[in-house]
Parts: structure tokens; sequence; C-alpha cells
RNA sequence: GGAGGGGUACCCAAGCGGCCAAAGGGGGCUGACUGUAAAUCAGCUGCGCAAAGCUUCGGGGGUUCGAAUCCCUCCCCCUCCA
């Protein structure tokens, strides 16, 4: 059996593990089984949520059990971790219906066969508590000093205070952990370098009440080099959903990082081996975009499979590289009646969504952001109709990297 | 319950009767330069096709020719006291 840390930690996956010599012990000898816990407050995960289920991913190569555990329960209440102020609540109905479009998205990164990864949502164990019953076997256990000094609650008190909703946060994730701990023999959490605290809080109420070992395992907060946030980008977040983000655009993403993070997200979003991801990432000059290509590749192959990873690819080229067809960059339907009437450019761009107001398109016309069929437009108060149909298409674009095909439908 | 301080656009933060669609910074976008990179420089960043106009400074109601700015009231947050 791969020891699963010993690669975690070449490919940049781990910030911090509690007890490293003595977990790294037991996965060398047996098989574990681990969790890692995800929000569920939209309808799909984002890239930022790809790194953990490389991860998980992982651990399952190397014969580990990984569940994804589901905050369907912790999502009625709001971690207060890393925010200002609370997280929005959810009602029980949202909540499932978010949780029903994520599901298919983990299925990309785990083999939930035979049991061999598990998905679970922890509504499940919490909903039947009873506070008294609650406060007393897991509450007592738990130091307010403690948790008070954690960096999560001590910042969240400077920011302006939080309430004992957000306060039991920490007691809910403990007790997650030694749910799956006794009902699934889980002996590790994992996840972003913010659930630290709350985690740490997690293995200590294990060791307390059954006296077995319990370990934490947290991930970098992935930054690019230029400090933006993972998985966001122009158009706002980057989804797995390919209703949400189309596959084209999640390609692009990956394609669009700067040259000091190829290596580094090649490790954590490809399966690549090392040696290749090294060697890719020293390329010199212009070349790393050959590496580039393949990090976007590769990870639109993941997560959206081959067939759209290749149409990304092929309409990437069409694009930029003026090969190929472009007939697979992302469409937008427009009413044929009213291109055949004429449409001035700014109504177009907004159906099309790549301008959110007339406003926004007049100020990228004044300097020459937007284009159709590749020439740039003058003039604010030009129209477009059927007869600037290209291959059954009008290319609007906007700037050099947002691409979509106007389509008319109907 | 008492005293005081706050709630301004995506975020931070100025403004405290007209010159405020609201300074400044961050973020974002676009352009130039490039390698679909970084760094740098420039522009843009409420809605409205242009003017006009419209909506915005926690909610509602007033005063005024005119309010983010004054008054009333309600909601929320913070600090100290009980």
């Amino acid at each position: 059996m791969d020891n699963v840390l010993e690669i975690l930690r070449e490919r940049g996956f781990i910030q911090d593990v509690s007890d490293e010599p003595q977990l790294a012990d037991i996965v060398a000898q047996q098989p574990i089984t681990l969790y890692w816990g995800y929000d569920a407050t939209a309808d799909s995960l984002h890239a930022g949520s790809v790194m953990n289920l490389m991860m998980l991913a992982w651990f399952q190569r190397c014969g580990h059990r990984p569940i994804a555990l589901a905050g369907g329960g912790t999502t009625l209440i709001g971690d207060p971790s890393g925010r200002i102020s609370s997280r929005p609540m959810l009602s029980e109905a949202e909540i499932e219906a978010n949780l029903r479009g994520i599901r298919p998205q983990l299925e990309r990164f785990l083999d939930f066969s035979d049991g061999r990864a598990l998905a679970l949502n922890n509504l499940e164990w919490l909903k039947p508590l009873h506070f008294i019953d609650f406060m007393r076997d897991i509450g007592s256990r738990f130091s307010l000093n403690r948790v008070l000094d954690l960096e999560a609650y001590r910042t969240r008190l400077e920011a302006g205070g939080m309430t004992f909703l957000e306060l039991s946060y920490v007691l809910i994730q403990s007790y997650d952990f030694l749910h799956l701990n006794e009902a699934y023999d889980a002996i590790l959490q994992v996840g972003g370098s913010d659930q630290w605290g709350n985690s740490i809080m997690g293995a200590d109420l294990i060791r307390r009440v059954t006296g077995g070992d319990a370990f934490v395992l947290v991930t970098p907060l992935i930054e690019t080099s230029t400090g933006a946030k993972m998985g966001k980008s122009a158009a706002g977040t980057i989804w797995l959903n390919a209703e949400k983000t189309p596959p084209f655009e999640y390609y692009q993403w990956f394609r669009n990082i700067a040259d000091a993070d190829v290596a580094r997200f090649l490790a954590l979003f490809t399966f690549l081996p090392m040696d290749e991801v090294r060697q890719l990432g020293s390329l010199p000059g212009a070349e790393i975009n050959r590496a580039k290509e393949i990090l976007a590749f590769e990870a639109a192959r993941i997560m959206h499979g081959e067939a759209a990873a290749r149409q990304a690819q092929e309409a990437a080229h069409a694009l930029f590289a003026g090969a190929g067809s472009a007939e697979t960059v992302p469409t937008a339907e427009i009413d044929r009646e009213r291109l055949e009437a004429g449409m001035s450019v700014t109504d177009l761009f907004k159906q099309a969504g790549l301008v959110s107001s007339g406003n926004e398109a007049r100020a990228l016309i004044n300097q020459g952001g937007l284009s159709v069929n590749g020439r740039p437009v003058s003039d604010i108060h030009c129209r477009v109709s059927l007869s600037d149909l290209d291959n059954g298409a009008i290319m609007l674009s906007r700037g050099r990297k947002q691409h979509i095909r106007a389509v008319p439908q109907g």
C-alpha cells in the first residue's frame, strides 16, 4: 500500500497534521476511514473544493475509505469560521435541494461502489438530538476558555461578537467526528486550514470519550500567486456544475493561472506523476503554456469527462490560436425574430450574458472591449441582425478571454 | 434597564443641508505591452441607447425650495454600567 501521507505531502496538500508520525504509522499498516465535511449552502461545489476532493481521491487510491459528509445539519446553523458576519441560514428544503446537486459531483472524484466511499449527511444524527442530553453529554466536555481561544472564535469576537448558535458550531462538528468515529471507525478528519480549530476539538473529544486516537489533517488555503481566491473569476465563482460554469470556462480558469502556480496546481489538481509535474512546471518562458494546457485539460477531464475536456480545448485553440473550429464555445440562444428585426449591440451582449447592463456595455465599447465576430464594436448604436451570422452564429467577445456564440432560436 | 458609539455602494472607509451617484483604498473589468503569464502604465466600475430622468447612503415618517447629512420613530450592532 502506498503511503498516502507521503504522496499528499509531496503534492502540497498538507498544511498541518496532528501527530503525523503515529498517523503515518497507522495508514501504512491498515486502511482507515476518514471524512471531509462540506457545506450545503449552494447547489454546487466550486473549484475551491476540488483540492479536498482530490485529496479524498488519493486516499481512496491508496486503499482507504473516504466519507464525504454533507453538512445538512450544520448548514442550518452557519459556521462562523473565517467570517466576519454570520453565514446565512438555509431552510431544510433548500439544503436538501442543494445536496441533490452536489452528489453527482462527488462521484467524479470518488468511487462510491461497494462502500469504497460513503456519502453521508449529518442531519441524520443531528436532528434527533435533544438539547439537554446533548449539552450534558457533549457540552460538558468542552472548555469555553479553550474554544474562545481558537483563532476563528477570537477573531469573530473581536470583529463584533457572535451568538450561542454560532458558538455551538464547534460542539456539533466535534460531535460529527465522534459519531463517525463510533459508527464508521473514522479516525481522521480532513479539511481546509480554517477548520483546524474545530477539527482538533473533535479529535480531543474522541480521545476523552472513547480513549481512542483521532487525527486531523488540513490543507493550505489555496490562493493564486497574485493573491486572488481559489475558484473566482471575472464571471464570479467557478462552479463544478456544468450549467453554472460550462466546461469551457472551467478549462479556461485553469488555463489562465499564473506561471508561478503551474507546478503547484498540477500537483494538486491532476493525478500526473510528480516527475512529470516538476518537469512541466519548469518549462522556460512561453513554453510553460504547454504545461498550462495539460493542467486545464486534466482538470476538465476529471470534472467533466474526456469529451468535454477535448471540446473545451478545441474551443480554446480556435479562439486563441486561430486553429480548429469555434463551434464548441459556449452558446447563448437569441430570439430569432428580434435578431431579424435588428438588435442593438448592447442588448445582444446583455442577452448573451456577457454584460450585466447597458451602461457596462457602453463603458466597454468606449474602451474597445467588446467585439462581434472578432471585430471591435466602435459605435454604441450599431445594430446586429441575421446578416451578421457567420456559420450559423454570431461570435460575441468581451475582452480577449470571454466569448459566447449567439445562436438564433425560434 | 442606564450612559455612550455605530449602521454609507462588492469590501474597508470618508462625507454630516445644495458643488454628492456620493472622496480615498482594496477588489473587479477593459485597454496598451506580452506568452490566453507576471510586472507596469492608463481608463472604467448604480440603472437608463444620448441628453433629460430614475433608484441608492439600516426601515418608515417628517422639516426644508433642497437631506446620506436636521427632527421623530422602529430595527440591528458595539462599548461601559446595573
